[in-house]
DNA sequence: GAGTAAAGTTTACATTTGTAAATTAATTTT
DNA sequence: AAAATTAATTTACAAATGTAAACTTTACTC
């Protein structure tokens, strides 16, 4: 039976394209999904159809209307989309890591002057109560037995 | 036959707690491995051995010594690893969306005095060339025939 | 309303991933 | 060296994913 909350599921890779194009069309008919990426991604229209369907199953698209060309629209905003992506990745990365890594992405796109500017105020914000350094937490609940433990402390 | 590259391979969530360990102690043997993951993930041990094999023959690790038991090293930095799986996903985002996600990230997560100082900086640096608004990208390549195009626009 | 076109549903099938048992080979112990 | 232990290799198998053909139903056109 089809889903109505996306339960713990994922977003693939190839249907994050799909959710893409219905984002940025605030919901779209299958029609204007096959349009779009059976050019963009050189995919058949069945193989779209398939991503509709199981977005639909997993719960992240719902269908809207009554009569045959249905529209499909998003159950999560864009950027809710994009903070269950993210927050998957950056729940799994060595605490240590993660300021180069956000170092490297602010360096490496493109931003706004408002982006840049609420970058500052949260920077500023925070630097009051920043630690010197922000300790390794990955082997915290493993404890390894007689081995010397975290070596990210050595690392240059 | 097992890979020397790691080629367009990818680092699965499980395969990833495997490489978080082995970035952490700078190698480490299957025992560690399996004393560390089989307790934290609750694997058996041949599921462990399995996410190693997999992870040489992905070319993310390389076992190093002649006799029995191995040591195994990552062919890449725990960073470069993290690039890796960072790209890939800010290579899918919208570029509109992209601002609010790192002001989120920063937010949430901890950052040490010289990050939030490197990140300043950067900022700093950005500023007098940024522009005033971000365009979206998700429809540059795919022409949408008669329909609105982008609605990024208009959302709020 | 019959025929055609468009949209939606079912079925399919190979690859990858998650998970692990069984087997073999090398080390260590007695 | 035989036995026991540990590490590594093979085989396994279900679920998820990528990709798509075939089939069915609904809407549109003449």
């Amino acid at each position: 039976m089809t889903q109505t909350k996306n339960n713990n599921h994922e977003i693939t890779a190839s249907e994050w394209e799909v959710m893409r194009i219905v984002w940025t069309l605030s919901g779209a008919t299958s029609h204007q999904l096959i349009a779009s990426l059976s050019e963009k991604m050189a995919w058949q229209e069945s193989t779209i159809k398939t991503l509709i369907r199981r977005l639909e199953e997993k719960g992240f698209l719902k269908r809207e209307g009554t009569s045959r060309p249905f529209k499909y629209l998003a159950t999560l905003s864009e950027q809710e989309g994009i903070n269950l992506q993210v927050d998957r990745l950056f729940g799994n990365l060595c605490a240590m890591h993660i300021g180069p890594t956000l170092i490297r992405l602010v360096k490496q796109h493109q931003l706004s002057q408002a982006d840049l500017a609420s970058l500052s105020t949260v920077i500023a914000e925070k630097a009051s109560t920043a630690p010197v350094k922000v300790a390794c937490d990955c082997l915290t609940d493993c404890q390894m037995e007689d081995d010397g433990g975290c070596q990210h402390d050595q690392a240059k």
